[in-house]
DNA sequence: AGGTAGTTGACTGAACCGGTCATCTCGCTT
DNA sequence: AAGCGAGATGACCGGTTCAGTCAACTACCT
C-alpha cells in the first residue's frame, strides 16, 4: 500500500507550480527541482507524463518553464494519484471483477471496494489551491532557515 | 497504491479459516489452498509468516492443519493487512517525519496524514467473523456451480 | 516405525522503481 | 540567421520486491 515517490513528487511539484500561478509566473524545471529537492532529470520525467496528461503546460526557449494547465482549484490530489499511479484502485477486481472467478462469491472484494471509496473521497477533498494557501501557511509558521 | 496478493491471499486465507473455525475445524493448508485457489507451496509461505505474526496456529502430523489463533471477532482486515504489508502508512514521513526535512513546512503530508486515518478506519471496521458470515450468505446467493 | 503434514530456506524470473545520461528539438533573443 | 536557453525523448542501469517453485528437513499422530 505504499505511494511510490513518483506520485509523491508529482503532487509537491504541482503545489509549487499553485504557488508560483497565484503570482502569475510559471517556473523552470530546476527551480521546481531544487525548491522540491528532486533530481533535476527525474523532475523532467515527471513533467513529460504531467504534461501528456494534461496537467500541466511546458514553454522552451529563454523564459519557458513548467505552469499548472488547470486552475488550481479544479485539480485535486485523487485526479493526480490517479493519473501518477494509473489508478486509486488497490485491487484490481474492484474496477474489473472478471479478472477473478470468485469475485461475485469473495467478501474480501466487499472491504477493498469500500476501501477503495474511503481512498477516493479523502483525496478528492484537497485541491492544489487548498495546498498552495496551506503550504503558504506553514511556511510562515515554521520557516525554512538557509544555512 | 496496490495491495500486493500477499495481503489479499493472506485475507480469504484467514477467511476460510474463520468459516472453518465455526465449524470446529481446523483446515489442510491444501485444503485452504485448493478452496481459495492459491499455490499451496506460496500458501505455505504465507501461513509461516502468518503463523510468527500469532494470527494462525498450526498442528503437524496426520490430522493437522492451520487454524486461526484468536476468535474472528478480534481480528480485523486492519490487523491482517497492516502485518503482511509491514504497514498501512501510504507515505514514509506519515510515521517518521523525520525522514524528510520538510516534513514540517509539507502541505501534502497532512493529505497523507487523513489518507491513513481513512483507510484505517474503513479496514478496522470488519473482522474475520464479519467477513465469514458475509462470505458465508453470498454463497448462498451465487452458489459456486462445479463443471 | 511409518507416513502425514507443516517448516525452512534457497532459488528464480519478471516487473517496477528511482535515477542518470546523452542526444535531440524547439523557439526566444539579438 | 545564429546561438543559446530550456524542455523532450529514450536508452540504460542497479536495486528491490513479488509471486511462485522446489527440495530437504522436522515434528507428530497412530
Amino acid at each position: 500500500m505504499r505511494l511510490s515517490t513518483r506520485s509523491r513528487y508529482a503532487c509537491r511539484a504541482l503545489v509549487s507550480l499553485a504557488r508560483a500561478g497565484a503570482r502569475r509566473r510559471q517556473l523552470q524545471l530546476k527551480e521546481v527541482a531544487s525548491e522540491q529537492g528532486i533530481s533535476p532529470d527525474y523532475l523532467a520525467q515527471l513533467v513529460g507524463l504531467l504534461r501528456s496528461g494534461g496537467l500541466v503546460t511546458t514553454h522552451r526557449g529563454t523564459g519557458g518553464g513548467v505552469a499548472l494547465a488547470r486552475p488550481p482549484s479544479e485539480v485535486t490530489v485523487a485526479d493526480v494519484v490517479r493519473f501518477t499511479e494509473g489508478s486509486l484502485v488497490p485491487v484490481e477486481c474492484v474496477d474489473r471483477p472478471e479478472v477473478c472467478s470468485r469475485a461475485p462469491r469473495c467478501a474480501m472484494r466487499e472491504v477493498w471496494v469500500q476501501l477503495t471509496k474511503a481512498v477516493e473521497r479523502t483525496l478528492e477533498r484537497y485541491t492544489l489551491a487548498d495546498l498552495a494557501r496551506r503550504e503558504q501557511e506553514l511556511l510562515a509558521e515554521a520557516p525554512m532557515y538557509y544555512i
